[in-house]
DNA sequence: AGGTACCGTGGGAGCGCTCCCACAAGTGAT
DNA sequence: ATCACTTGTGGGAGCGCTCCCACGGTACCT
C-alpha cells in the first residue's frame, strides 16, 4: 500500500495550492475561479486559467465533497427485484437521456441495485449516510418504502412514474391515458368495434391510467364499455397468454386486443395463432412500449412509444433543479412538480 | 447554501472521533475496528461495534477517499458510438452480473458514457485525476486509445472482449470460436451443406473469432469452405438484410445461414421470407447472443447463449483482483489474465 | 477631509478520515 | 534483574478542498 509520504508528488496530480502559486495568487482565489464565483477580477481569473490549463489541474472530489459537503453524485436506484427489468428498451433509452443531460454537468452517475433485501438495507445505509445528492427512481411498485425513506431523510428525488395521482414526489411519466386512448382510437377507426384490454400490474399507476385511456376512449367513441373484455394482466408474457386464453373462452367474438406491453401482446399473440386467428384479419393487435420485440414480431406490431429518453432528460433536469433548491419538493410545500409527456402511437401491420 | 457551522451536529451522522468517546477509546482503534484490522484485542473490539451499532454510524466516504487516497469505485465506461449499444440483453445482462459481483463490496459502481469526443475528453480527465479505482470495459473497438491510456496512467483495467489475440489488459470473453463451432456442427448435424455465414463486424475481435469456428467446425466435417458463402456483415439487422441478399444472389443454393447476430439473424429471415424460403424447411437460421428477439422471432430463433451475466461477475473479480495488487497486469508483467466462458447452443424452430 | 460602502483578495480553520509514530504493558530470553 | 521484542492502543499530522473573516484598496457619498 503506497504509504502516506510516499504519494507521488513526482509530478502527480497538481492541488489547488501549486496553482495558485503558479498564478501568484491565493488559494481562495483559485477556489473561486474554479467555481465560478463572478467575485474575481478578470485579470486574475486569466491568470489563473492559464495555471490551471498548464499544470492539468483537475479538483480532488474527494477533497471536494469532504469541505463543501456535498457529493456531485446522484444515484440511479434500480430495483430490479422482477430480475432483468431493463432488459427492455426502457431502461436503456432512460439511461441514454439521463447521460446526456448529466453529461451537462459535472454530477456522477451512480448506479445503485436494490434488488436484495440486503441489498436494500445497504442502500438505506447510503442514503442515511448522504452519500449522493439526489436519486432517481425507476420502476417504483405502490408500496415501496424508499420514496418515504427519501422525503424523510430531505434527500432530492424525482420519480419516473408516480405511485398514485396523489404522489408527492417530484415525477416524470408519460401519458398513459392519452397512449391508450390514442391506441384505442386507431382501433375503433379501423373499423373494431369489440375491442378487448389486456391490463398491467394492477398496482402499477399506470397500468391504472391505460385503463382509464381505454375505457374513456370507447365510451367517447359511443360504445359501451364491456367489463369481459377487460381482463387482468402483469406485463409479462405469460400473463399477456393467460389473460388472452380467458379473453377468448369469454368473448369469441373479439376483433381487437389492446395490449398493456408488447410482451403481454407477444404472448397473446401465441394465444391467438394458436386458435386459428389471423392477425390483424380478424384480432386487431396493439401493444405498448415499441420495443424491438414490437418491430420484429410477426406480423410487426403497432404498439404505443413513449418518449422514455427524453424522460430521462427531463428527470435529470428536475432533480438538478431540486438539488439547486437544496431541499426536497414536499418540504418546500407547496408545488409538486408533474411532468407528463406525449406518446406516440406506431403503426404496424398488427393492427 | 448550508454554512459550514451550520451543518446539523443536531443529532447528524456521527464521527468517528464520536463512536471513539462513546466505545470509551481511540480514534485510532475504531478506524482500526471498522478496517477489519486484526491488531485488535477482541474486547475492545466488540465495544467498539456495539458503539457503532448505537450510533448508527457510517464512515464518511469522501473524508475515507481524502486521506487514504483512493475511491472505492469503479467505472463502468460505456462507449455507446454507435448508440443503444445496450438495448440487447448484453448489456442489461452484464450489468446483472456486475452487480451481483459488486453486492459482495463497499465499491460503487459508476457509470460513464464516453460517446461523444466531449465526453471522452471529460473521461481521460476523470481517469488522469485518479477518480475511480478500476476501470471496467465493455465493447471497445480495435483502434480505441482509451485501453492504452488506462494502461499509461496505471489503473487497474479489464476488458471484455479482448481487441486482439495480444491483447495486454486482463479480459474477460466468451468463447466465441467454440460458440460458431457449435451453432455450425448444429446445422451439419442437421443434414445441411451449403451453409452461409453473416459476419459481424470485421474490426470486432470476436466476430474473427466466430468466422474461425465457422471454418474450423466445416474443415472438421470435411466439408470445403466456401468462401462465396461468407459475407461480411456488421451486427446490425440492416447489415444483415444486405448481406443476406448478396448471399442469395451468389449462392442460391444455400440452405443454412449462421448469422454473427440475432439482429443480424432478423435481417436475413426478411430477405429469405420475401425470396420466397421457408424456414427452416428451405433455409435453416441460427443466430447469436440469444436475446428476446430470438425468442420472439417467427420461428423462433436458434442462437448461441454467452454467459454474460457470468461474464460480469468475472470481470469484477478480476479487477477487484487488480485493484488489491495495486498495480495493472501489464506493470505487473508476465500473466496476462484471460478468462474465456463457455457458450451454449440454444436450439429452437429456425433449425 | 472624513466616513461608508463595496470589491477583490489572502489565508486560517476545519471537514472526517487514515497513517504512522510513540508509548505502555506484557512476554520471554539472557 | 535487564534487555529485547511484541501487542494493543492513543492521538498528531495531514489529505485537498471550501467557507468565511479580515484586510487593503478604490469609489462614492456627505
Amino acid at each position: 500500500m503506497a504509504g502516506h509520504g510516499a504519494r507521488g508528488r513526482s509530478g502527480g496530480r497538481p492541488t489547488l495550492e501549486e496553482v495558485a502559486a503558479r498564478a501568484g495568487v491565493g488559494r481562495g482565489t483559485v477556489s473561486r475561479v474554479i467555481n465560478g464565483s463572478p467575485r474575481v477580477s478578470d485579470a486574475t481569473r486569466a491568470a489563473v486559467e492559464a495555471a490551471v490549463a498548464e499544470l492539468g489541474y483537475v479538483p480532488n472530489t474527494a477533497a471536494r465533497a469532504l469541505a463543501a459537503n456535498r457529493t456531485d453524485a446522484i444515484a440511479l436506484v434500480v430495483p430490479e427485484p422482477e430480475t432483468r427489468f431493463f432488459a427492455e428498451p426502457y431502461f436503456s433509452d432512460m439511461l441514454r437521456g439521463v447521460g446526456a443531460a448529466l453529461s451537462d454537468t459535472e454530477m456522477q452517475l451512480l448506479l445503485i441495485f436494490a434488488g436484495s433485501d440486503r441489498e436494500r438495507q445497504r442502500l438505506a445505509q447510503y442514503l442515511a449516510a448522504h452519500r449522493v445528492d439526489g436519486v432517481l427512481l425507476v420502476s417504483v411498485h405502490a408500496d415501496d418504502p424508499l420514496p418515504d425513506l427519501l422525503a424523510q431523510l430531505e434527500i432530492p428525488a424525482v420519480i419516473s412514474g408516480p405511485r398514485s395521482a396523489e404522489e408527492t414526489l417530484t415525477s416524470v411519466d408519460s401519458d398513459n391515458y392519452g397512449g391508450a386512448r390514442s391506441a384505442v382510437e386507431h382501433l375503433i377507426a379501423r373499423g373494431r368495434h369489440r375491442i378487448a384490454h389486456i391490463t398491467g400490474r394492477l398496482d402499477v399507476y399506470g397500468a391504472q391510467r391505460r385503463i382509464d385511456g381505454y375505457r374513456e376512449a370507447l365510451r367517447d367513441a359511443g360504445h359501451v364499455v364491456d367489463e369481459q373484455l377487460i381482463e387482468a394482466g402483469d406485463f409479462t408474457e405469460e400473463g399477456g397468454r393467460r389473460a388472452m386464453t380467458r379473453l377468448l373462452a369469454r368473448c369469441p367474438d373479439l376483433d381487437a386486443v389492446f395490449a398493456a406491453s408488447d410482451v403481454t401482446a407477444a404472448g397473446a399473440r401465441q394465444v391467438l395463432r394458436e386458435a386459428g386467428r389471423r392477425i390483424p384479419e380478424d384480432v386487431a393487435l396493439v401493444g405498448y412500449d415499441d420495443s424491438a420485440i414490437a418491430r420484429h414480431m410477426d406480423p410487426p406490431l403497432t404498439s404505443v412509444r413513449q418518449p422514455i429518453e427524453e424522460m430521462g432528460r427531463r428527470m435529470i433536469d428536475l432533480l438538478l433543479t431540486e438539488i439547486a433548491d437544496r431541499r426536497p419538493a414536499v418540504s418546500r410545500g407547496l408545488e409538486r412538480r408533474q411532468v407528463v409527456l406525449a406518446t406516440e402511437l406506431v403503426g404496424r401491420a398488427s393492427s
